[in-house]
DNA sequence: TCCGAGAACCGAAACGTTTTGGTTCGCAAT
DNA sequence: ATTGCGAACCAAAACGTTTCGGTTCTCGGA
């Protein structure tokens, strides 16, 4: 077992102390130009790398940031929001120094229990807070520990550093292209109700649908998972009456399961109904018909967040950032409303 | 700002030393049943929790370990392997006291850089090796540096302990159920090359094909992501000549890419040609044609390996395990071949 | 009554940094 | 020659635990 190397290794090899050998390699003054070339020869040579446990001690800092997301494990599987959002965080934090502790917690409180552990046992300087809640349970957490944080889409007057990306001129453009296709009968599958995401897309869409003067179609609520799309296709298309001619899908996974179910029923998208979604994943270009969606960017919102992080926790209070906000991907499952003026059904084949 | 509750205050309140409260709330021996009750009861009502910082500089233990994700942002954003083995990984570490940090590397030299510096850093215990290539370099690494490592799915003889899920029961059935159904040009898409699983996938289809007395039709290599599946397609349905009636996929990715593309060439699946996949996804049951492949246990191999590697840590010596194996999952996606004398097309719709 | 052996408890060191509060030194100004 | 003053450097404390080596106490046995 070989002996790690310290800063004492160091120090006397340079012929110095130790507080000159740390003065020296962070870049703080009172050492002077020559001996700071020489210890850093030295500490180079004797391969020395401070400790992340003796330099959290005296430093007070873990160099470590937390994220705990919650999903069961069956919809985390094909969730493709967080490796994005994950890719970005990490491009940033690395640059800093800092390291990313990812948990995940498979229900309301399993979450808020990891969040809570990870704080109080100092593990971690700040928190990415995603997916948040209408009344979040964690924000009175975070306040009362008084750690940085940092919320992602949270909703306006949240009291913490916030970054956004703004949903709705993307599913904005979305609703208008859809009006303008002829779609009156114009349903909705929201996510799973208690997030804030969820609210905001259903909320967008009666508006809009209601300031055109249409009544909006019936909204079934599912939990932005394949398999809860899939049952509100079944929902949705029993009856000839009720029947929308479109589906706004509040995330794409829902929007595949519905259109493999309509499928099943032998509906034909989008020649018989339109069908979109939002976040934009890549699949959504590989199912047949291709998937008109919202695209969202997470790796920029992942960078965006880790950025206003890492300020917090230097001290500063960084302001709200918005990210460039979405936009609509306009992909085949949208056409034209069955028995529209201009329908012209463009599937593919 | 409030200050911190240590130990201290604990054993000041309590009336005992640190080393008592120490002693009994890590439950050893050498302070009496009374006190350690009181001393419990008191550490609990001022509400202390040991930090993390002083105990991993004094234990000389981190209570993390480490993953280092190997993915440009692209292909990693629709990887359903990860998401699954994390579930599988945090529920076994959150139980152990342990928490993951999660970096990714874009490249292969960034991979090693991010492990490199982790375990220098002395920020982990152990590390999970995913993805293993075909002479890994994070071998000799770890080695180096005498640390505790899991090898996921590594070949046979890796110098670590190792967790693996057997991916030839599942292949062979999925070959053999080809084999009956008549096709006799059976190509084949890899994974990126230099990884191990990629060149396992590919040596079993030859060799099963060749002791069939089949030639193994054209092999193309792909890289994972869904675009090389789709880039596959052009290339194996170019010429009337060499295509192939069924395509064996070394992941759900291309085999979602392929499928998409040869249905934009024109072509039906699987009336015209099969497809099959690796991994069994759950977007896999939600494309038209449904997809056949071998399903695989993302989240027991991350139990698995979790458990593996605590023991490690541990001081123990673990031995392999080996999951229960890979299992063919039949679907839409490979039927007979066509002109075959069974050849009964039973697509979806 | 004395001795010896545990049990219970404690003080201090150790872990590896950063940071604080000096001390020494050289040199310019007086 | 003395003083003053930065610059360079250093010893020691601090961070919050665990653990090592004692010390005291109690109690049973001789």
């Amino acid at each position: 077992m070989k002996r790690r190397v310290t800063i004492l290794d160091v120090a006397a090899e340079a012929g110095v102390s130790i507080a000159s050998v740390s003065a020296a390699l962070n870049g703080r003054p009172g050492v002077s130009e020559a001996t700071r070339q020489r210890i850093a020869e030295v500490a180079d040579r004797v391969g020395w790398i401070p400790s992340m446990r003796g330099r959290s001690l005296s430093r007070k800092r873990a160099f470590t940031v937390g994220l705990v997301i919650q999903r069961d494990a069956h919809v985390i599987e094909s969730d493709p929001f967080f490796a994005g959002f994950l890719g970005g965080v990490e491009s940033v934090l690395v640059d800093g120094g800092y390291a990313l502790v990812l948990q995940v917690g498979e229900s309301r409180t399993a979450t808020l229990d990891r969040y809570q552990r990870l704080v109080l046992e100092h593990r971690i300087d700040g928190v990415f807070l995603t997916d948040i809640e209408d009344q979040d349970p964690r924000f009175a957490l975070m306040a009362e520990a008084e750690i940085p944080v940092v919320a992602v889409n949270s909703a306006p007057g949240c009291p913490f550093p916030s970054v956004r990306q703004d949903y709705a001129p993307g599913l904005r453009q979305l609703l208008d292209a859809i009006l303008e296709l002829g779609h009156r009968r114009i349903a909705h599958v929201t996510g799973r109700s208690g997030y804030i995401h969820s609210g905001q897309r259903e909320r967008l869409w009666r508006e809009t649908l209601r300031s055109n003067g249409i009544r909006p179609g019936p909204s079934v609520s599912g939990d932005f998972s394949i398999q809860s799309g899939s049952r509100a296709a079944d929902w949705l298309l029993a009856t000839r009456r009720t029947r929308p001619t479109c589906v706004v899908c509040a995330n794409d996974l829902m929007a595949v399961g519905f259109i493999a179910r309509a499928s099943d029923l032998g509906f034909d998208v989008p020649g018989d109904l339109s069908v979109t979604g939002f976040d934009g994943i890549e699949f959504g270009a590989y199912t047949r018909p291709r998937l008109t969606t919202v695209s969202t960017a997470p790796y920029a919102l992942g960078e965006a967040a880790a950025r206003s992080l890492l300020a917090s926790i230097e001290g500063q209070r960084p302001d709200d950032v918005d990210i460039a906000p979405t936009t609509m991907l306009l992909r085949e499952s949208l056409a034209a409303a069955p028995g529209s003026v201009c329908s012209s059904s463009q599937q593919g084949r």
